[in-house]
DNA sequence: CTCAATGCAAAGTATTTGCACGCTC
DNA sequence: GAGCGTGCAAATACTTTGCATTGAG
């Protein structure tokens, strides 16, 4: 029985619910991934092992870990709810990269400490915060500064730089 | 004829499209709020001043405004897209009240810097960023503390303490 | 034996798309 | 006049809800 398990139990308890195999199983699938999962995502993978489960199903139960703060919600902008770990995991942000969709999570003490100051600053009590940067990896970079360079030396005319407004 | 004004047309024409009356009265009323607007806020607006104007042209024209980069997408997790200004507006974030839903923009020069500092340790290249904090308003957290006090002085004993965990 | 949990289908929400007609350029 | 723009309705995508049945405590 893991940590995890036993928080679950205590807030599935706490609150006169009840333990169901469907939830070990939705539970420890999302144990066992590292990475961000959407709904759907966890819904495939869970419905490998039980394939009667519901789609329904999956969408209370992640409700009910995010509660019981094993699962945190984060939202990417792509419309989907994606859901990560929260239990004795290190708060992360992420850098998130617009070519390939690689995710890059980041801490930073010294940012956590300026919102804390910022936070001060208007009276506001901070209970989550959610920090997402946008724009290209190491490798699409790369990739990039390549296709220009392939395009210049073909002789064709410059077009405008691909700088872009940085927000 | 404003700047922005000046901004949209000149969109318009590099990419062969049209200037009409629907996207002349979106635009002018998106520039005349200073507030964030969802579609539907913004429809229901438009919609005063031309009640035949359909909802998904303000969405078009609200796409449209934001490759011109005039409007930028901000997303605040209620599954509703938002657009604010971004034409010669000073890049701001948000600070967001749980309890009354009160939005506090902020700005950090010394978070944006540090901001870059991570991208390049990463070796990113930002685009655009998003940051946003979830807890109580200074407000809403002085309600809360005289609720406290007074469900102490009724002589009921005390509840778990308040604190979550802050993430 | 009671009340919560489940899975299905249906409903909700937010946004996008297909299409016939209308209006800019 | 050619082709984009518009509004409507329908489609789509994600998530929630109602309900009858099943199952845990």
């Amino acid at each position: 029985m893991t940590e995890e398990q036993e928080v679950f139990l205590e807030h599935i308890q706490k609150k006169g619910l009840k333990r169901t195999a469907q939830r070990d199983l939705i539970l420890d699938t999302f144990l066992r991934m590292e990475v961000h999962l959407s709904s759907e995502d966890l819904y495939r993978l869970v419905k490998q092992e039980d394939p009667s489960i519901g789609q329904t199903t999956v969408y209370r139960t992640l409700k009910l870990l995010t509660e019981a703060g094993l699962a945190r919600e984060v939202r990417f902008g792509d419309g989907l709810t994606h859901y990560e770990h929260n239990y004795k995991h290190q708060h992360h942000d992420h850098m998130i990269c617009s070519e390939c969709g690689r995710i890059i999570e980041f801490f930073s003490a010294e940012l956590e400490a300026l919102q804390d100051k910022l936070a001060a600053k208007h009276h506001f009590q901070i209970t989550q915060h959610l920090h997402r940067i946008i724009g290209l990896c190491a490798e699409c970079r790369r990739a990039a500064r390549e296709a220009r360079k392939q395009e210049t030396s073909a002789g064709t005319q410059n077009r405008q730089a691909t700088a872009r407004s940085r927000h």
